[in-house]
DNA sequence: TTGACATAATTAGCCAGCTAACTATAATGT
DNA sequence: ACATTATAGTTAGCTGGCTAATTATGTCAA
C-alpha cells in the first residue's frame, strides 16, 4: 500500500520526451511528463512525510492507522477493515498493530460475540500521540500548499479524479 | 526512488476533517483533501504500473534503470549518477544493476581513467526489452490521461510546481 | 611525497512491506 | 447433525528498499 517508488529526481528534458515518442508512436508527451511529474511531487510529499513522523518517533503506516481509528466516533475498529481502508494485507496489519500495542497507543479487545475477531481500540496514548503530531504534521502541509489558490485546489481534486477514472482503463486487458 | 505509500484506500468524509479541523486549528481542509487524493492517485498510478512491468518481467527499480541509460545519446552512465537519478542510495543501486546485468539487459564496463568507476551502458537485450514494454506502457498511461485536456494538464503541472515550491518549505526546522 | 581526506562501488545486515500457509471460529447446505 | 466452505487473525519466510561499514582509488596540501 505504499507508495514506494524512486524519487525520479531526474524529469526528462523535451527533446529527451521528443526523441521517445519519435521510437514509441504510443507515446503522448504531454501525458508522460504529468505523470512523471505526479509521481515525483508525490514521492517527494511522502518522503517529507516520512520525516516529519520521525521526529515524533512513528512510521507513516503506524500513523494511518491512527488517524483511521481517530477518524471513527468510538475510536474503534476491525484488522480487516484498517487493512482494508488502508489498502494493506492483513499479514500487514498485524504487524502494525503489533508496533502500536507494544507503544501501547492502541490496545486489542476480544469480541465474544466472535470469537475469531478482535478489536482494535485507541488508547488515550494514542490520542496524545496524534495530538502532538497532527498540529506539526496540518502546519507543515499548509505551508506545503499555501501558493495554490482555492481554484487551483479545486481544480487538482478535478484533475485527479478524472485520472482516476481513466485509471480504470489501465488494467482493461491485466488477465493475460 | 520509491513511491512506497499505503495505498489509503479511506478518504476521509467531509464531516470527519471538520471534526478534526476544529480539534486541529492549524488543519486546512482543502489543502489535506488535496494532499490526500494527490497521495491516493499516484499510489494507484504505481501499483498499475508494477502490474503492467511484471507481465513483462520487470521490476518499477529496474526498468527507470533502463530509461535512465535511454535517455543517454551513448546508452551509457554510472552508477552514482543512475543513483542520484533515481533517488536511490548506491547501495541500492548496486543491487538494481546488479539484476540487470543477470539479465543481460546492461553491462558493467571498466574505465582505465578512474580505476574507481564503472561504466553501466544499455545491452541490446535490454534495448529491445524497452522496445517490448514501452509501447505497451505509453498505451496504457495515454488510456489513463485521455480524459484530461491539454488545458488540465497545464493546469496540473503548474499546480504540482507550485506543490513542490511549497515543499521547500516542509523541512525549515528539520534540523532539530 | 606522503598523510588526510574525498569519492566510487560494494558488502553485510536491518526493516517493513508482501505471499502463502496455518489455526480457530462461524455460516451454510444437504 | 455434520461436512464443506468462508472468514478473522496470525505466523513464517521472501523481497527490495535502507544505513553503515569496507575496499579501492583519486586528490590535495603541508
Amino acid at each position: 500500500m505504499w507508495l514506494i517508488m524512486l524519487q525520479l529526481r531526474d524529469l526528462p528534458t523535451p527533446e529527451v520526451l521528443q526523441r521517445f515518442a519519435q521510437r514509441y508512436p504510443a507515446a503522448d508527451v504531454t501525458a508522460i511528463a504529468s505523470f512523471l511529474m505526479l509521481l515525483r511531487v508525490a514521492t517527494d510529499l511522502s518522503v517529507a512525510l516520512d520525516a516529519c513522523l520521525s521526529k515524533h518517533e512513528l512510521l507513516q503506516g503506524r500513523w494511518w492507522v491512527l488517524i483511521l481509528l481517530m477518524r471513527e466516533t468510538d475510536l474503534t475498529s476491525t484488522p480487516s477493515v484498517l487493512a482494508e481502508k488502508l489498502g494493506v494485507t492483513r499479514a500487514t496489519m498485524t504487524g502494525l498493530l503489533d508496533g502500536l500495542e507494544q507503544g501501547s497507543l492502541v490496545q486489542r479487545i476480544s469480541v465474544p460475540e466472535d470469537r475469531r475477531s478482535v478489536k482494535i481500540r485507541l488508547t488515550a496514548a494514542g490520542q496524545a500521540k496524534l495530538d502532538a503530531v497532527m498540529p506539526d504534521y496540518y502546519t507543515r502541509l499548509r505551508q506545503c500548499m499555501r501558493g495554490l489558490s482555492e481554484q487551483q485546489r479545486n481544480d487538482l481534486q478535478a484533475i485527479l479524479g478524472v485520472i482516476d477514472h481513466g485509471m480504470s482503463a489501465w488494467d482493461f486487458n491485466q488477465s493475460i
